[in-house]
DNA sequence: TACCAAAATTTTGAATTTAAATTGGGGATA
DNA sequence: TATCCCCAATTTAAATTCAAAATTTTGGTA
């Protein structure tokens, strides 16, 4: 009866059940902003969107409420998340505080072909910048501080930057797009590579933090900004 | 507070999902023992054993494999988390990071209010060494490290601590169990509080350090001590 | 016109049913 | 005797159905 034909069937390694494909279409949707921040979701409507019936619909909009992309209430019509600045500043409170320390970490555990692959992504980066698009750009950063956290090699760590991390996604997706200081990123990037070829976790830590404090600066604006143009 | 969340009617009591209802019993036989670390769950068995069906059985089951309390695998039956020490440790280096931070924020958000309720804390826990029971003990000293991270006032840090904890308490009740050093965790109790007193984070968040270093110890004692009557 | 109350609709919560996958055992075969 | 394959029993995944709660609409009234 379903035409379940969304994933392939040599899943043998892990089989993805239908409710965990869901919840990766709705991550990504909620990630680009297809479902922008505010808007509700009703079951019926989004489980027909993706022809599948309710039960997976649910237990993916569970999933997702739990994770803080959506807020649940029961007996109520879930919304996607849409946190004001003081919680996006919380987040990154704790999101920068984790990073720092998988920044540590990645010094004493990093290999040769991990920080291969860091100085690639900082390459691509600054090749990109006038014949790509930004979000190519963001995609770029957003991996080099995502594989530089895997490299810390703890997994608890590793698993709770990155919900956080999906949390402030599109905020961190804006501050790239409109605040396009890429000078100081690219020095602030190579000063972060260079303490971890260095093995100097100390340097790392702190470079990384400075990089992040930036962060906070430009995503404080961007909200203020953003708030306006609502009002007006 | 942003006017953007109208609509949300904030101050409204939530009523009680029945899954949510199973989260909380189940979440507690966990915690408790009542369910032990690797025991398969059988959703049939126990949605009977609750008297609810097997939808809200399931939706509750997922939600505590997205905390870490339960091993998920599709098609498979699920199991109640059984860490390796090395995942043990992992766990509670983040955790003790979120903590510290958490201690530190605390030294400047405190009331008196909850200072005073620290203090009771530790009182009580000074005079239930002899009278009342091990359990006791263990609870108060939970309560204390869980209200200075409230006091943090940072709802994420509070949030993404609490499941930490969660994942690590059976391990935390057992450490306490067995190895009972109250006298050393009477003083450094009593420095933390007197930091806070002084609002002087950066003393706070030492003495906790140290706290979490001693119970660091314990837990590997404990574990190898566990692992090694089992192979008797 | 603005506002309040009650019916009608919509939407979620939970139970039941159906389908698909896994597990374990028995038998055929090398 | 050991190994592999197939089938039945068990168990979870997903769909469907039914009930309860919330939201919207409608109609009346000041």
């Amino acid at each position: 009866m379903m035409p379940k034909k969304i994933g392939f069937d040599e899943g043998r390694i892990v089989p993805l059940t239908l409710s965990g494909q869901v919840v990766e279409r709705l991550r990504n949707w909620i990630l680009l902003g297809e479902l922008a921040p505010g808007e509700v979701l009703v079951e019926r409507v989004l489980s027909e969107k993706l022809g599948v019936s309710r039960t997976p619909m649910r237990e993916a909009l569970r999933l997702l409420g739990s994770e803080g992309l959506i807020d649940m209430v029961p007996n109520r019509r879930p919304r996607v998340a849409d946190p004001t600045l003081s919680e996006i500043l919380e987040l990154l409170e704790v999101h920068s505080l984790l990073e720092a320390r998988g920044t540590r970490l990645a010094a004493q555990n990093i290999s040769q072909n991990q920080l291969g692959e860091l100085e690639r992504l900082i390459d691509e980066m600054e090749n990109s910048g006038a014949i790509r698009g930004q979000f190519e750009f963001f995609e770029l950063d957003m991996n080099f501080h995502r594989k530089i956290v895997e490299a810390s090699c703890n997994a608890t760590l590793i698993e709770v930057h990155s919900q956080l991390n999906a949390r402030l996604y599109r905020t961190r997706f804006l501050s790239t797009q409109t605040i396009s200081n890429r000078p100081l990123m690219h020095s602030q990037h190579l000063k972060i590579l260079e303490s971890l070829q260095m093995k100097d976790g100390n340097s790392a830590q702190s470079h990384l933090e400075e990089h992040l404090l930036q962060l906070g600066k430009n995503i404080t604006a961007i909200f203020k900004n953003d708030t306006q143009k609502k009002e007006e």
